[in-house]
DNA sequence: CTGAAAGCGCTTACAG
DNA sequence: CTGAAAGCGCTTACAG
């Protein structure tokens, strides 16, 4: 009688060897079949799939990536998750990357480069298949990380036309631009901006604003109201007093994000102004309920689903090793007119 | 002069090994000088540091869960991601597990038992340092899953006195009975509930709204107007329609979440509906905007991010072995007595 | 088409 | 307090 190994660290998990065994083939085989390798005979692989459902046979991740320097895992950073903007990309990325077998991991900037980096080098650890960024606002030392780590990667909501590097979004600054066309067309001369969070993409827009209103000869910086304070529906309220009362002569506001819209939109109503009668009041994005807001409120519709979609698409191709013939996705955006302006 | 090793598969990686050569030590005092065990010499830990500092090591997550058949994961199942509820539970858990190493996987179920089933088997795959889920409803099979692996788990959202059950949360019975207390000691007769999704937690404010219009014999079942359809402004503004149609006579509604409130408000607004002189209005939750509209909604401020953050505490405690003197926490709620009834 | 050997980068016993 | 050996559960070359 063999006397127990001492040596053994017993997991109790059922390993590919068990299968193998219950298939009667080599651990390599039942692996090959598992992978769904081609070069395995079909009757194996029929044999190996049987004795690993009757197991209940579940792969290692840390095994698997360990040995294939490849995890399933695909991180995606994101700067909030209480914006519905990011909830809305995450989700459709999810769908997307699901059914591929590849695990939508989430990551959390909250804005802040350094957060970025570091959760950056803390995801390449884990050697993910793939990565999705928001944007291109980075340090050099996240920028380095990326490359050297050879991880694909594609970039969420912005343009550029920069040569390997992979993006999928719209004109934030054209988007800006054709809003505030929208409301030069309506009339409105003295046209505010009104911002928070300051983020890249909502200079962009502004920039668009800018843009339009210089073409027209009624750019006033006077009008520009940026606040470095995390967009909110209480926000864009507070910001839309202040307003009236430092320029009361505005006749139209472009709200960078619909919450901060929205907000205005209620305070107007709560101070009985007349919307769009005595003042105009834009958003961005389309958020859920600017459609039901009293008067409902006109906004840009952005293509967040979409841009999750195309987004994992793109990566999907990428993570097989193929090079995409556009390197970047322009998915567009839609002038949303309702009766607030 | 030695040939190169033939079955090198070289990472290119620092490896743990690359900082004990440069702190001299062997790879097992490295391993644990970085893990902060103690029982290593203070000089050998300060030179292994320094090493891994300037090697720019990271540990390998696959490699550690490997060894040690514990990974530093926690995954956190939710329903939705599209209601604020679950991403302020969640960005409350990722800030307390954060700073002890542990990282935050989010997983969505859709209210699906059977997808988060599936979740939780390829989760536990990874052998999750620990666990945290919404609610007791899930298949047996789930249950199962759980408790046979080991790992430690809290739940979320709901209460239990079952022992060995850990939980945080409140109880959705009461907070649904006390608002209705509040309606109906506002003089408030004929008191609708609308809910939507129907979810567990759903059902047991209405079991609460049902309990305290029978103590007042109030209780009409014909004014309960459920949906199975997923909550949200637009649905909250269609069922508020729909009952004013069939049920004239409603001088209050509940309902379940604030994102319906928000939409029968802002309906009620539309109609030009006397709120709450012809009908009183109150929701669930105390989401963002709901003190903002027009007026300012009654609701109930459920307590998201401290379950957050005690649920996140529990597990910190269990996955050190700890046996918690309490297994269940009750956070409470409060109610948000404001213009609309 | 199939398999024996080696290796991925750590940690767990066990010894001293 | 420190270390040599073995092992975690897979996959990657290499051979046949």
């Amino acid at each position: 009688m063999k006397t127990p190994e001492r040596r053994r660290r017993p997991s109790g998990r059922v390993t590919l060897s068990d299968v193998a065994k219950a298939a009667e083939v080599s651990p390599i085989t039942a692996s090959r079949a598992l992978r769904g390798e081609r070069g395995v005979a079909a009757g194996l692989v029929e044999r190996v799939k049987l004795a690993a459902k009757n197991l209940g046979y579940v792969p290692d991740p840390a095994a698997r990536a360990l040995a294939s320097q490849r995890s399933a895992q695909v991180p995606v950073l994101v700067p909030l998750l209480s914006n519905a903007l990011f909830v809305d990309v995450l989700e459709a990325v999810h769908r997307t990357l699901q059914p591929h077998g590849f695990q939508t991991l989430i990551g959390v900037t909250h804005y802040d480069p350094d957060q970025e980096e570091q959760l950056l080098s803390s995801y390449l650890a884990h050697r993910p298949a793939g990565l999705l960024l928001t944007g291109f606002d980075r340090t050099e030392a996240a920028r380095q990380l990326v490359a050297k780590s050879g991880v694909p990667c594609v970039h969420l909501m912005e343009l550029t036309q920069a040569s390997g590097v992979y993006c999928v979004g719209f004109s934030q600054h054209d988007a800006g631009h054709d809003l505030t066309e929208h409301l030069v067309a309506r009339g409105r001369k003295r046209i505010a901006f009104v911002a928070a969070q300051l983020d890249p993409r909502t200079m962009q827009r502004a920039e668009g604003y800018r843009a339009c209103l210089r073409e027209h000869g009624l750019y006033d910086p006077r009008l520009e109201l940026l606040s470095p304070q995390p967009s909110s529906m209480r926000l864009g309220g507070e910001l839309f007093e202040d307003l009236l009362r430092t320029r009361p002569d505005v006749d139209a506001v472009f709200f960078c994000n619909d919450d901060l819209a929205q907000g205005g939109l209620l305070t107007a109503l709560r101070l009985r102004i007349d919307v769009p009668g005595q003042i105009a009041i834009a958003g961005f994005n389309d958020l859920s309920g600017s459609d039901l807001m009293v008067p409902p409120l006109t906004t840009v519709r952005t293509p967040r689903s979409a841009m999750g979609v195309a987004s994992a698409q793109m990566l999907l191709s990428l993570m097989r090793g193929e090079t995409p013939t556009h390197n970047s996705t322009d998915l567009g955006f839609e002038l949303m007119v309702r009766a607030s302006t």
